[in-house]
RNA sequence: GCCCCCAUCGACUAGCGGCCUAGGUCACCACCCUUUCAAGGUGGCUACACGGGUUCGAAUCCCGUUGGGGGCACCA
């Protein structure tokens, strides 16, 4: 049997990170297994689909890699085969109308089971479940009907999903029995929360996959990230890439209790895949997302300042807080600033030849002994006149890059404005 | 209230009865490297929620308690 499973997304906003972590085990299953991975857009309550979500959805999916095989469905395309087949199980008296709406029959005793590929066997009491409304009264059939109906119809083998669909289950379990369907392997993976065990959400910080994007993280770290969030290989791996993550990935090893977000941890994979790009493909990287941020600035410049980021930041989005100095004026603060020092350095840096980082860190050293001074006193005030902040890229190479007319120009304002 | 699920370091997890004086990674602390910040290196800190069983032996199995989460709609 081909498995073939979906990806489900509610079309009320941009996509979540914690719905992402679900797709993108429906997905891992599905490439794992040679199987087919459909996306199916939830859209039975038309109230609260905001607009243009569902290209925010594909757009969302697309940048990080997930991909899904044939054309996008809606759910709401299925609803005259869910009246047909409620119309039926009416005449099979497995339905019975209620004030216009058609409810479908619960068992009124034993119980409702099955085996979580995840959790294990899970069951419920029969007496827990209401006679379920499946079409409402204006016709239009509910989620809990529509969803079962339209598994069976696209021939769903392995329904995973979170596990707040757990106690939905039962109830789509009788759908289907009632169609004389076959049931799924249903698959529930636990939730994601904050940091305070609250599901997660925006005030714990960024939620959209638009939102990590737009942060600078790199959709090969945030794949990775995710697939660990509730599911490990083994005790050991951490760094796993996107062909290992598909051929390693199995449900029995996603983990049954749920799982917090950690940025701090996101912050240094991210970093670690950052620095382990080659230099062209960091540099491009980095140019499409400024591109995409609207950033005007050079792209020769951006590509000459990317090298000696790389090192320094763990998301594209801090190349500005780094580098800003090469693309506008700076701004320091007079009490780091030293007249002695800053006077003395432009009058050094104004004959060095070549103008490259080596020869500059010549120099600079040998004005470190000529003033009898620590490297940590002279190079403070220096760093702080040319980059405008105590934080930056390496001294020497950022001063070669600035070029020499610019880096002995503030300088020398340092110098004059030094308190 | 009723039903379901969950429970190992601060976090993600490994562990599926003896290999565990509980391992890895992030975070944190210290030191080293060092022009800042990072990166890198070395070392350190912390965990089997609690109480009963079962067993020669339990983080691992069973029961209970506590704590957390989800659900009980003509929402999805």
């Amino acid at each position: 049997m081909t498995v073939r499973v979906r990806m489900a997304p509610s079309p009320t906003g941009f996509l979540h990170i914690g719905g992402v972590r679900t797709f993108l085990f429906n997905w891992l299953y599905a490439r794992g297994h040679g199987g087919e991975c459909l996306l199916r857009i939830e859209n039975t309550d038309t109230s609260r689909e905001a607009a243009d979500s569902v290209g925010q959805i594909e757009e969302s999916l697309r940048w990080l890699g997930i991909d899904w095989d044939g054309e996008m469905r809606f759910q709401l395309d299925g609803a005259d085969r869910c009246r047909a087949e409620a119309a039926r199980l009416v005449a099979e008296d497995k339905a019975y109308e209620d004030d216009g709406a058609i409810r479908i029959r619960m068992p009124k005793e034993g119980v409702v089971a099955w085996d979580d590929a995840i959790k294990g066997r899970i069951e419920f009491p029969a007496d827990q479940l209401e006679d379920m409304v499946i079409l409402r009264s204006d016709g239009r059939p509910v989620y809990n009907y529509a969803s079962p109906v339209d598994d069976w119809v696209d021939g769903i083998t392995h329904v995973i999903r979170g596990d707040d669909h757990v106690s939905n289950t039962p109830k789509q379990i009788v759908v289907l029995q009632a169609l004389g369907a076959e049931l799924p392997v249903y698959a529930h993976a636990p939730n994601v929360f904050g940091e305070d065990g609250k599901k997660l959400s925006k005030r714990h910080g960024a939620v959209s996959v638009g939102e990590f994007r737009e942060a600078g993280y790199i959709a090969p770290a945030l794949m990775n990230f995710l697939a660990l969030l509730g599911w490990a290989p083994d005790g050991e791996t951490t760094i796993i890439s996107r062909d290992e993550l598909i051929e390693r990935f199995t449900l029995e090893r996603v983990g049954s209790s749920p799982a917090t977000f950690d940025y701090a941890k996101l912050d240094w994979m991210n970093g670690v895949y950052l620095r382990d790009l080659g230099r062209d493909a960091y540099a491009d990287a980095l140019l499409t997302f400024l591109l995409e941020q609207g950033s005007e600035w050079d792209e020769a410049r951006i590509r000459e300042a990317a090298p000696i980021v790389q090192e320094k930041i763990g998301r594209l989005g801090e190349f500005a807080d780094f580098v800003g100095f090469l693309f506008g004026d700076v701004a320091p603060d007079p009490a780091l600033l030293d007249e002695t020092v800053l006077t003395e350095a432009a009058t050094r840096l104004e004959t060095v030849e070549p103008w490259d980082a080596a020869t500059i860190e010549v120099e600079l050293k040998a004005l470190c002994e000529r003033l009898g001074a620590k490297p940590k006193t002279v190079f403070l005030p220096i760093r702080v006149a040319v980059t405008g902040s105590r934080i930056s890229p390496g001294l020497y190479e950022s001063i070669e890059l600035l070029g020499r007319d610019a880096t002995l120009a503030r300088l020398r304002h340092g110098a004059s404005i030094a308190g």
